[in-house]
DNA sequence: ATGATTTTGACAACCATTTTCATTTGCGCG
DNA sequence: CGCGCAAATGAAAATGGTTGTCAAAATCAT
């Protein structure tokens, strides 16, 4: 059955960011499930493939994957540390696009906004004096 | 000198849309330049370092590079059929983007955003156009 | 010139992801 | 049960863009 998918899918679930599919693989390897690389990856499509989980590249190439709780269009707010995720919602980005895009004569207009910056909890946890990281 | 490299930003200033390493890299061959594969990842490199050109990643995790006209933040409105891109600016997109941060306790905020679309003649064109990009 | 330094590029190595394909599993039916 | 068939699975091989190697070639410095 969809057993492995949804194994997959919990794994998802109860992680706070987004995941690799190595990742979500090794973990559940660590965790003594009995499933191959190759069902991860299907599962993993299968589910972006029907809207279940989001999708984004990394900027290292990797798809990473993460089950939002919401259905809705939304964008992510992500920690570039710990990975945290805030789902975020964009109208006004949303009618930007839309008008930018009719406005040059485009159609069938889509988008990818990500938005990047360092948590509170991160920024907190950075050491404050010393040698602030390099410059 | 960085003669290769200058001769790689060349091949960028004239195309319309984003181009692949690998794809600059057949044409300045078919041009009749001796250059290999290596140096033209190496100059698309160093060109994107020091902000000469422009990179973002396709769907199927190709780093793609434009030399864009503006020297100036931005972002693109690019067709997914023919790759021809229009440099938009969007205040609006990045006053959200820093909010959204910030209303969330984010600090150094960065964002990416692309819009796609089909163009005025793509989707006047029935019949798919044969050579991709270039100008 | 001539040794030092940087640049180049053919080729091998990487590595996430996809394909292959033989095996296993789930399930309906006699 | 006993079969048969189709979907699911996963080990291993293939892919393909990108990066690492390293020796040869072009530049520079003295
Ligand atoms: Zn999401
Ligand atoms: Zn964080
Ligand atoms: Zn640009
Ligand atoms: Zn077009």
């Amino acid at each position: 059955m969809s057993n492995r998918r949804d194994a997959v899918h919990a794994v998802l679930r109860q992680s706070e960011g987004f995941r690799s599919a190595q990742d979500v693989y090794a973990e559940m390897r660590a965790e003594g499930a009995k499933i191959g690389l190759t069902t991860v990856y299907r599962a993993l499509q299968a589910l972006a493939d029907t809207g279940h989980v989001d999708v984004l590249r990394t900027d290292d190439g990797e798809s990473v994957y993460r089950a939002c709780a919401s259905g809705d269009h939304h964008h992510h707010l992500v920690c570039r540390t710990c990975g945290r995720t805030v789902e975020v919602a964009g109208p006004a980005v949303e009618r930007w696009a839309e008008a930018i895009g009719s406005e040059h004569g485009f159609t069938e207009i889509t988008h990818t906004v990500e938005v990047f910056g360092t948590c509170a909890v991160c920024s907190t946890a950075a050491r404050p004096a010393r040698t602030p990281s390099r410059a």
